[in-house]
DNA sequence: AACAGGGGCAACCGCTTGCCG
DNA sequence: TCGGCAAGCGGTTGCCCCTGT
């Protein structure tokens, strides 16, 4: 069956010969292509001019950088994606050169494997279920939890933590040694756990920019340090110096926060923690999806405890919350580079579950473009966005400039 | 050397969106 | 406002090539 556009002509299908690219480019580069459904019979092509659009656009267009996919166009795919989600053709206006089909290809080919090698979600960029699982060390288990949320879990091995199977064990770029193995021999008295007051808490925290060395990623990791700044630990409780990185020191277990980072989110509102995990409404809205995203300062219905940020898990999206030190005005967002100039970011990952600091070791002092890039359009629609209820719809914002 | 299986990539399919009469 | 058409886009398929047995 042909295209139904094509239907009433005979039309060739299948890969083009070189016969064809030729006759294609030549009736391109003479005439342009006003109109895809009149290409083919100009151009003297048994195709249809949707098939002539895909040839053009996927393979013959001469800004097209064919080959392989360098490191950091890899680094830009899985930040983009992160956000954006498969919205390939936008993800592909962040890579000079490549097609929206070619960024798919490699995604589903290559980086899906990646991430999925590395325990990680490809769609939400966030620890597996079944990785999670692993971070109990496999005792105890989900059946015993009442609240059914990944820290609770953790909290009831407590225990194993000390023993060996920290959940750094899972989130260290080491991880690569499967996860039915011992951790990286990192003390685990220096990750600064904090216990939190309340078994029903459910928020486990990252960030611990304190043991860079000691975790220090392996080549290629996609979550390494490529900024030199150390890093690569995904998870931990709490920046232990964070005086001096400038980043958010949060305790969520025990409603107490040694950064005043976190509560300048809210535009005011702050943000708040009970031994509930209970969130102010600044703090929820950061956590729903959309409006989390771009900053809705509205709080769902249901949104007061635990049980609403068991919901917003489901909709597993990141947050990219701002570094106090860095001085930006309340509710922007940035996706920085982390480096030491200016701190680590603390990425607060709306599935409550885990902070994920992928991007802020991503840049570091060589933060990418593509970070410049979202950082401007960030703060963009954030400042435009106002932060009310009516804020936009924040794709739309973060493709602005596209 | 032959074959099977898997991976990568080009192309297709079908739905959505935008434009225009 | 509505319908038709073309373009845009994401998901899927199928072919080709490489690698392992």
């Amino acid at each position: 069956m042909g295209h139904h556009c094509c239907s009433k002509q005979k039309v060739k299908r299948g890969l083009w010969s070189p016969e064809e690219d030729e006759k294609l480019v030549r009736y391109i580069s003479e005439h342009g292509h006003s109109c895809w459904s009149s290409v083919p019979k100009h151009a003297g092509l048994q195709r249809c001019g949707k098939s002539c659009r895909l040839r053009w656009i996927n393979y013959l267009r001469p800004d097209l950088k064919r080959g392989t996919f360098s490191e950091q166009e890899e680094r830009t795919i899985i930040d983009v994606h992160r956000i954006l989600g498969n919205r390939w053709a936008q993800i592909a206006k962040h890579l000079p050169g490549r097609t929206d089909n070619e960024v798919k290809n490699f995604w589903n080919s290559c980086i899906k494997k990646k991430l999925i090698a590395q325990g990680l979600d490809p769609k939400t960029h966030n620890l597996l279920p079944a990785s999670k699982t692993l971070l109990h060390g496999g005792g105890g288990g989900g059946a015993a939890n009442p609240s059914g949320n990944g820290l609770a879990q953790f909290q009831s091995n407590n225990g194993a933590a000390a023993a060996g199977t920290t959940p750094f064990t899972i989130s260290s770029p080491a991880k690569a040694a499967a996860y039915d193995v011992a951790p990286p021999a990192i003390p685990p008295a220096l990750y600064d756990v904090v216990l939190p007051a309340n078994p029903a808490g459910g928020m486990l925290m990252a960030h611990d920019h304190h043991q860079a060395a000691a975790a220090a990623a392996p080549v290629g990791y996609p979550y390494a340090d490529h900024g030199g700044n150390g890093g690569g630990v995904l998870m931990s409780f709490r920046d232990q110096n964070a005086g001096v990185h400038g980043a958010a020191s949060m305790d969520f277990m025990n409603g107490s926060s040694s950064s005043s980072s976190m509560e300048q989110l809210g535009g005011g509102g702050g943000m708040s923690s009970n031994g509930n995990g209970g969130f102010s409404a600044s703090m929820a809205a950061f956590m729903d999806e959309e409006a989390a995203m771009w900053a809705t300062a509205v709080e769902p219905p249901g949104m007061g405890g635990l049980a609403g940020m068991d919901q917003v898990a489901q909709q597993q999206q990141q947050v990219l919350v701002q570094d106090a030190a860095v001085g930006v005005a309340p509710t922007t967002l940035m996706m920085h580079g982390g480096g030491a100039a200016t701190a680590g970011a603390m990425v607060v990952d709306k599935s409550v579950e885990m902070v994920d600091v992928s991007s802020a070791v991503y840049g570091g002092a060589t933060a990418t473009a593509f970070d410049l890039d979202l950082m401007v359009e960030s703060c963009g629609m954030f400042c435009g966005g106002g932060g009310g209820a009516g804020a936009g719809n924040a794709m739309e914002q973060l493709q602005w400039d596209c």
